[in-house]
DNA sequence: TTTAGCACTCGAACACTTCAAGTGCTAAAA
DNA sequence: TTTTAGCACTTGAAGTGTTCGAGTGCTAAA
């Protein structure tokens, strides 16, 4: 199975037809790569090398008497072996550029103008993924007070999400009580994920709190929904309209599942979960996906790493047949982008321009 | 154009009409109805009377030689006059309770599940909205201190949504700055929304800072940023693999414009958004919309209100020939119990159950 | 005013034909 | 041994004609 089995013209007469295919969609036929290759041979001969390379499982025939079609396997090789590639233009690279900057601000944020830009760039469908954490913990806690029966619990979690909640206590409290909560959690529950929280903290804790132990084991209750909530990833999905120009998606019923597989999200976060922390970027094509709707599609998405982290992925959805090269260019310029942003709020690389103003 | 120019038995049959192509989707022809429906006239009558609802305008004709589909004019006399109030099931009304409970939180938290919701109980698309709101104000501020470059800053917005964001201060600061900082913001900002925030007052706020006044400065940026946002308004979509399964969205071009719409969001914002301050069902049916890629389907919504104010608003999406009885109906129990978690955070009403436990 | 009857219309479904693209194979050429 | 030209064969797509049935409009009688 070595990739030296195939000969140097195999090579390239299985290129000729993932290019051609990727371009047109149809089956592509001995003649047709004839004409956009200059390879010195005939129609013949390449018919024959098409026959081999039909055996070997690199190509497929819808039907006796249609073209070639490449396989799965074909793809795989073609995106391990043959792509060249793209180099993205300096306009593309400050387009992602701009657009990013001007979103700057929340992960969540950056993600979802990732996850459009990798759409609109593409012309397939955008996907970005905040993926399952195993524990995340948090690293500081807040409580703003707002009236007697009412404060906002706010939750700094190590990843750098914030999240907040509104908590009506069953008894009237205080401005310095809530304060007081607030140091309690931070003393007690800071660096803990959610299984660390046993019952001897939550004693301690509410021993802290004194009289308003109620207010603390309520409070406990919230930061564990909170944190089993950043546990669970999320997923924002852009630019599905995408997906029906291309006419592999014309059959109804299966684009149906495919729309629903994309809603539920379970299966995609546990697709991109489940990568291992591999952060460079990973292209699941066909059935290596073990998505039975993604049969037909290919999934391509690079994780986004800060510190060794991995704080989220961007990802583009498209056929089988998508125009790898490109994809991957967009994918590696999108990330570098939002690494450099989320590093320290600085500058994204690239930037030539000059500060207005 | 009073409704009384229809005669009893002509909006009997009209009804017979709407009703039946609700259910099968085809064109209904004058024989069928005669059958379900205890008329005592034979098909000929009905033939007649087809053809005059249909110089009225309440009915269209596909081709000579089919049956009657209703038109917008006749969805809208049923909506309007002859639906019959569907009433929900106590086991419905106890399904709503559990899933809006277990989701209990904030309000875009409850209105993705009730979006989700809308959509599986009624088998259309479920959007949820947090419409576009004209003057936000901040109600109370707060300022999280992380690192000497790095704190967090906290908007509590006068509709009780929370904003976070991570600020990056040029000039390191301290824990007492910030909080500081956040007590100014306080002072001089709150009430006010994003167009009030003028020159003296931020210049009272930056001689408030002293030596810090850089620091506000930035803070007032990120502000108003944030107040931008909370404007905007936001939008969830579920189910939209639901409407596939009607052959009516069968066509991929019109779809693929409705997915568009879909995610543009602005279209379907301004349309809720623009719809007054009424608080109760609107029903658009086709063109009514105004948006033209909606010409086949209908909107149905209802606002959540809170103490006057509309927060949000939950709807669905679906064909023109939608089960307007059950979607009305729907909407109406979702919205309740929405009203009901967020008046205060209590047991919703219809809970029959006993606390377990 | 209602109804029975009838001629007419039109699209859906099906069978049938044609057409072009593409293959595999064989035999000759290199 | 490899390549090529040529040819018979396959097959889906597209086009054509026919039938069938649901449904209509109209007319004349009840």
């Amino acid at each position: 199975m070595e990739e030296h089995e195939l000969s140097e013209r195999k090579k390239q007469i299985l290129k000729a037809i993932v290019d051609a295919h990727i371009e047109c969609g149809g089956p592509v036929g001995s003649k047709s790569i004839l004409q956009n290759q200059q390879l010195n041979c005939s129609s013949a001969t390449i018919r024959n090398e098409m026959a081999e390379l039909e055996e070997m499982g690199y190509l497929e025939q819808p039907h006796t008497s249609a073209g070639r079609v490449p396989s799965e396997r074909g793809y795989r090789f073609y995106v391990d072996s043959l792509i060249e590639h793209y180099a993205m233009t300096t306009a593309e690279i400050a387009q992602i550029n701009r657009l990013l900057r001007a979103k700057m601000g929340e992960l969540d944020q950056i993600l979802t103008a990732a996850s459009n830009l990798a759409s609109v760039l593409t012309n397939y469908t955008g996907i970005a993924i905040k993926p399952r954490l195993s524990s995340v913990t948090v690293s500081k806690f807040e409580a703003i007070f707002l009236e007697p029966e009412h404060y906002i619990l706010v939750v700094v979690a190590s990843t750098g999400t914030v999240k907040t909640k509104h908590v009506r206590p069953a008894a009237p409290t205080s401005q310095e009580v809530v304060s007081r909560l607030a140091e309690g959690l931070n003393l007690y529950l800071t660096g803990l994920c959610a299984e660390q929280i046993n019952l001897p903290i939550i004693i301690n804790l509410e021993s802290y709190m004194g009289a308003d132990a109620p207010l603390a084991s309520q409070a406990v209750k919230v930061v564990y929904t909170l944190l089993g909530e950043l546990d669970q990833g999320e997923m924002k999905v852009s630019g599905i309209n995408h997906l029906l120009q291309y006419p592999e998606y014309s059959d109804v019923g299966q684009f149906q599942e495919l729309l629903g597989t994309l809603e539920k999200k379970e299966d995609i976060l546990n697709l991109v979960s489940g990568t291992g922390n591999r952060d460079d970027v990973s292209v699941l094509i066909g059935s290596e996906s073990r998505v039975e709707v993604m049969n037909n599609s290919a999934l391509v998405f690079k994780p986004i790493v800060k510190d060794g982290k991995t704080l989220g992925a961007i990802g583009v959805l498209g056929p089988r047949r998508m125009d790898y090269a490109r994809v991957l260019a967009t994918l590696e310029g999108l990330s570098d982008n939002i690494e450099d942003i989320i590093r320290a709020g600085k500058q994204p690389r690239n930037e030539g321009e000059k500060p207005d103003g």
